[in-house]
DNA sequence: TTAAACTTTCAGTAATTTTTGAAACTTTAA
DNA sequence: TTAAAGTTTCAAAAATTACTGAAAGTTTAA
């Protein structure tokens, strides 16, 4: 496998996996393809690099920057503007993490919360729905807890603690 | 907020939860009403209760059961088939963690041992691809083999364990 | 066997999501 | 200022994904 073949493979199995876990390919191959290049790229860049439209690339670009892993790079004396991955693997999973917590996970958790906090009424149904809601909430509640625990801790701590314990 | 509003509430948030994370909203909610439901309901049940098709309906608890969190149940002396979730939640996430990790996660991650294996030729761009792609193999090869771990220890011992550690 | 009860499949349709491209907008250099 | 260079927005089109419903398939009881 070559360069270009590696490059290929590696940014439309991204997409891929993106597609999988609800995050549309465009938005993901443009990490990608930021993630592995050496230098920031430009809008025309990235476009005649994956066939993709304007539009498409700066939608999905300020999308990348709202969940804070790419960032606009100015070159002094240019106009155009530079668009850089954050390359620190580490950075990229609590970045990730901390987003999907926030905008997924907590709201969930928020109606897990009152949803299983219902007055029972006696009825089999209604104790069910309280108990099997309630123990998703605690599941959840606990799991984001731990995520925040770990996506706030120094970069390596989960892979060094973790690993040592577990193996 | 009274059971029917309950119900429906939870059933429409875990629905969209699903969407969210590449699941479709009517597997989600098929699950999320067998969650709550004191016994074991069959395939009128919930089409009526969720408004979809009888052919939706199957499809979808096909793929639940593939998943391993809904199993058929007979009743004796009835030809109808019932259907029942997976009740306890521990058991459930270590159902999916696995699923996950065997349908999108491991092949993700030949990709990137591949990909980072190529022969370097002396290039800054295939100097990085190498260097960004092993990092991201090292993370979800370590992040999977936690997770293996975790799936494969007695049911609560992430929460047990892993929240001692933590707070 | 057969026919009733029930389930699955799948081609066509509907709904949703993504993408495009051109117009509107913004910024900067002269 | 102004106009060139660049970016963003958004309505319409394309692509993808989900859903329906009816026909085909399966199972069971008589």
């Amino acid at each position: 496998m070559n360069y270009t073949e590696a490059k290929e493979k590696f940014i439309s199995t991204w997409g891929a996996l993106g597609t999988l876990w609800g995050i549309n390919k465009a938005m993901a191959q443009i990490h990608a393809l930021l993630w592995i290049s050496p230098e920031p790229l430009s809008m025309e860049d990235i476009m005649e690099e994956l066939h993709i439209s304007r539009g498409n690339t700066s939608m999905n670009l300020r999308q990348l920057m709202d969940w804070g892993i790419v960032f606009k790079e100015s070159k002094p004396g240019e106009r155009k503007e530079y668009f850089a991955s954050e390359k620190d693997v580490q950075e990229l999973a609590r970045q990730v993490a901390k987003e999907r917590s926030r905008r997924e996970i907590k709201p969930v958790i928020k109606v897990l919360r009152e949803v299983s906090g219902i007055e029972g009424d006696g009825t089999k149904k209604t104790e069910e729905l309280i108990k099997q809601t309630k123990a998703l909430y605690e599941l959840a509640d606990n799991a984001d807890t731990m995520m925040n625990k770990i996506v706030n801790q120094e970069s390596n701590w989960i892979t060094k603690t973790l690993m040592k314990l577990i193996k």
